[in-house]
DNA sequence: GTTTTATATAGTAAAATTACTATATTGTGG
DNA sequence: CCACAATATAGTAATTTTACTATATAAAAC
């Protein structure tokens, strides 16, 4: 009951869309997911999740300017960990999303329709 | 511990980031939380949201094509709805975000320090 | 001091989003 | 049939996002 009990502050909403449509690309969410298992440097994300290594100092810089990845540098190394907690709160609730669909618990199942009609 | 136990599959990140982009922009956070409320008529979210008809018929069209909003037509009414559970799963989530940050149980509040710094 | 490594930053073209105006569609009442 | 009400849709300009290439910066190694 989101909209009854707790009110939502105008100022709340604007950072939750501001929060929500950051995380809102695939690359982003890797990213995230990845430091949730630690501290990691650039090269390692670059490397091991595979993407172009300026692309991923600039998703790290949006997500440091939004508040979600903090870094510390070592010498030409910077280690980037998440800010926040509710990053993973946010991926968490995601995660229990993705086991009612996976386990069929829901009704709808989107990952299968996905693309079944388009805007134009 | 999303990295670890529970392995994101890679079509769950794209539809995982399509919700949260979709959900990442404030008129829709405000329309999706009023139809928490049980289902509206476009001129009821027009009205009562203040926002421009055509507006809201785009933001529910997007919402709809996402599988977020679901309605029926009577006459010339289109009562819309949420169409998932877990779309109040997320809002919710959010909410304890911020009850979190209002009782100052963490630390990082991004809501007064949101425009401290900005890509240029 | 020169090269190499790690990362940030600048610049940019293509694509997507947004907000708006105008108009089409469809049902309803006279 | 005519007017009206509710909503969708088309068209579009402004803005934002995205992905890429090239380059700057700074520390480390030699």
């Amino acid at each position: 009951m989101v909209g009854n009990q707790t009110k939502i502050s105008p100022e709340f909403i604007q950072n939750a869309a501001r929060i929500l449509k950051t995380l809102g690309h695939p690359d982003r969410i890797k990213i995230v997911e990845f430091l949730e298992d630690g501290e990691k440097t650039v090269g390692q994300i670059h490397r091991e999740l595979n993407m172009q290594q300026p692309i991923v100092s600039q998703h790290l810089k949006v997500m440091h300017d939004r508040f979600i990845v903090t870094f510390h540098q070592e010498g030409t190394r910077y280690f980037y960990s998440l800010a926040n907690n509710f990053i993973i709160k946010i991926l968490n609730c995601m995660s229990e999303v993705q086991e009612k669909l996976d386990s069929g618990e829901w009704d709808f199942d989107f990952s299968t329709t996905s693309n079944q009609k388009e805007v134009a």
